[in-house]
DNA sequence: TCTGGGGTCCTAGGACCC
DNA sequence: TCTGGGGTCCTAGGACCC
């Protein structure tokens, strides 16, 4: 799903294990287990990562605090008026996605395809607040929990059963949230992502992806169905012959190194391998950047206007970061135009800064880099923080 | 399908210095 | 200085994800 405003972009590959070696390590990984291989015994439970990941969420938490709209298709999205053109749809309701509306669909398209579905606004302060629960109820287990977002969260637990803990995870979230989840099941992260896939459409809502039936149930699926692949990378793969996951877990790795780059290539060779993440980080980790951007309902050709709009942007993005007691080092000025050409200039601070007004002098002079020939669609401000 | 908003990480190439 | 090679900093661009 597309989350509106994710809370926290924490799904990138950032906690995810990313050697140029790919081992050696006590499971041929050099991410250290994060529990109990170490003197590792026979005896020894198995370490398991559960990936959590909750059911067409914000379409959810508005039906929880609606309950006549129950069993009703709901589309969350935008400000809710999909007569509104620029709009997409954040999540379907499964009754929605019943009639084809889904992700990224504009709200437009989404309300042909389901003229009686209900339209409600993006509300984040509500999935910030219901994403906490969420949160709380599966750290009440005591294992560790790092949070993906507003609906993901992955827990590492050394237990015989994985999959009744899983059953015992979603029954406490329901119980405590009112919501549901599916649980994917893995020794890695990754694969426990991907089993979530498999968990998403079984009776049981649980699913295991092991050492023991990865091949099996992937091997012949095309590189795309890993998470991390994606159209681009597809591509290229399918350029040089290699298209399965087996295909890619066999391929040279001289090879794939030459083609995507030292960390890249082998990193691509290890996920069609079932990954090798198997450390859960329960603290929480710092943005490196925010972001602030809006597409405008009629593009903008003024230059007095665009500078106007970077620079309220900028001092928004500024009020947030500073109020978190961040420090700003770089600001990035984004121009989309009415071609939908996107590009991105960037510029460094004198000195890293916690006030607004140098940032708001290097927003314009990095907006002064542009060549703006066409009506302006979005701008954006990005902050990198220290 | 006239195509949102908020993130993360990786790679390549130029500038500059020794 | 008819000219190598390596390191570092910086920015642009790309790719992917929710």
């Amino acid at each position: 799903m597309v989350s509106v405003g994710l809370a926290t972009g924490r799904l990138g590959r950032s906690r995810l294990a990313r050697s140029s070696t790919e081992g050696p390590g006590p499971h041929g990984t050099d991410d250290p287990p994060a529990y109990g291989s170490l003197g590792n015994v026979a005896t020894d439970p198995e370490p398991w990562i559960l990936h959590v990941d909750l059911d067409a969420f914000l379409a959810a938490v508005e039906v929880r605090r609606r309950p006549e709209l129950r069993g009703r298709p709901v589309v969350v999205g935008g400000d809710g008026d999909p007569s509104r053109s620029r709009q997409v749809v954040a999540t379907a309701s499964y009754e929605a996605r019943d009639f084809g509306v889904h992700s990224g669909m504009p709200l437009a398209r989404a309300l042909k395809k389901c003229p009686e579905a209900v339209f409600l606004p993006s509300d984040r302060p509500a999935y910030d607040a219901a994403s906490a629960e969420v949160m709380t109820a599966l750290r009440s287990f005591g294992h560790p929990v790092e949070v993906w977002g507003w609906d993901e969260a992955v827990v590492g637990a050394s237990v015989g059963d994985p999959e009744a803990l899983a059953q015992e995870l979603r029954a406490v979230v329901l119980a405590q949230t009112g919501l549901t989840c599916a649980v994917g099941i893995g020794e890695t992260k990754e694969r426990a992502k991907m089993a979530t896939v498999f968990a998403k459409m079984s009776t049981e809502r649980v699913f295991r992806l092991s050492s023991a039936n990865w091949i099996a149930l992937m091997g012949e699926r095309p590189v795309t169905d890993l998470w991390g692949i994606g159209k681009r990378t597809g591509a290229r793969l399918h350029e040089l012959g290699i298209g399965t996951v087996t295909d890619l877990a066999t391929a040279d790795r001289e090879d794939l190194a030459s083609w995507f780059g030292p960390s890249t290539g082998p990193w691509l060779r290890a996920l069609a391998r079932g990954g090798t993440s198997r450390t859960v980080h329960p603290e929480e980790r710092l943005a490196r950047s925010r972001s602030k951007q809006v597409t405008f309902a009629h593009d903008l050709t003024e230059a007095d206007e665009i500078a106007t709009r970077v620079a309220a942007l900028t001092e928004d993005v500024c009020r947030t970061v500073f109020a978190e007691g961040r420090t700003v080092t770089h600001v990035g000025v984004i121009v989309r135009t009415s071609t939908f050409f996107t590009q991105v200039k960037t510029g460094k601070l004198a000195a890293p800064s916690t006030e607004v007004a140098p940032v708001v002098t290097k927003a314009r002079e990095v907006l002064g880099r542009f060549e703006i020939t066409r009506p302006v669609r979005l701008l954006g401000v990005r902050v990198d923080l220290a």
